[in-house]
DNA sequence: CAGCTGTTCTATAAGTAATAGAGCAGCTAG
DNA sequence: CTAGCTGCTCTATTACTTATAGAACAGCTG
């Protein structure tokens, strides 16, 4: 997978990361098992420090979707069939998902237009992973 | 509008107002022309500085939700009838969606889940501004 | 005038983000 | 066994953000 980044964002350069691992694991490009660059090895790609690395993975680990170990480095745990998530992840999600609706809302795009934003994004994750959905087999 | 804090949140508080004030405003509950408390006022009340609150209203003010005069103090500008957002929010706004949705993907929530998620906000939004009270109770 | 309003300035303390360097423990290929 | 990789941890510095606080100014209002 590749990574951009945009050092000008007001966006924390780890968050960045962590955001695009995040969209890699939903569309399947990353699935369970895939194994990510090294810290110290993406640092040097992105031209960044290796504890800004280091950040994202960490964090990613937190939220569960990185094992990291010594031997294999850091490898996809979840995917979008791995099951259902930790508890209280989808009441905290749904009141972020709230606030999102809410600001579309309050700037002026009405609902239909709204639902069908989220709809094309939520289908372009599954077409990026039904093509190997019979397989369903979890490595 | 009642605003309820969490001083112990990993989310500043000036965001927390800003955040309360974009569903109320997405829900009909502040509509066009409403008055919010004065900075000092709103300050006193919820126990935090006046400058915290001055920072919320400025950055609604630059998300063009609150208009700030010397006379009529915090009055909101747009609600969502108001027509369509400025230029460049779309797009913007999109990016964070399809972050967002990712992470419910990416945590094992299924699309029809996620996407039932959505249409439950919205719906509640919209039954809030239109004369249809329909009740739509998200738990 | 007295008392509100938003607005702007300085200032401080605490936390976060990103940088940097050094080192340790565990695994693996040569 | 050695060399080199891995995640991981520690200290440290610089810059920015968050939240606090006090003071003052300009404009409107009763």
């Amino acid at each position: 997978m590749i990574l951009s980044l945009d050092l000008g964002s007001e966006i924390p350069i780890y968050q960045q990361i962590r955001d695009q691992v995040v969209v890699a694991v939903a569309t399947g490009e990353l699935a369970e098992g895939s194994a990510l660059p090294s810290t110290r090895q993406l640092a040097g790609d992105l031209g960044i420090n290796f504890h800004t690395v280091n950040k994202a993975y960490d964090l990613l680990r937190r939220e569960g979707l990185l094992l990291l170990t010594r031997k294999s480095g850091a490898v996809v745990r979840r995917d979008p069939h791995s099951g259902p998530p930790e508890g209280g992840f989808a009441e905290e999600w749904a009141g972020r998902l709230r606030t999102l609706l809410a600001e579309a809302a309050a700037q002026g795009l009405d609902g239909p237009t709204v639902l069908a934003a989220c709809t094309t994004t939520v289908n372009g994750f599954r077409a990026g992973q039904t093509a190997t959905d019979d397989e369903g087999g979890v490595r």
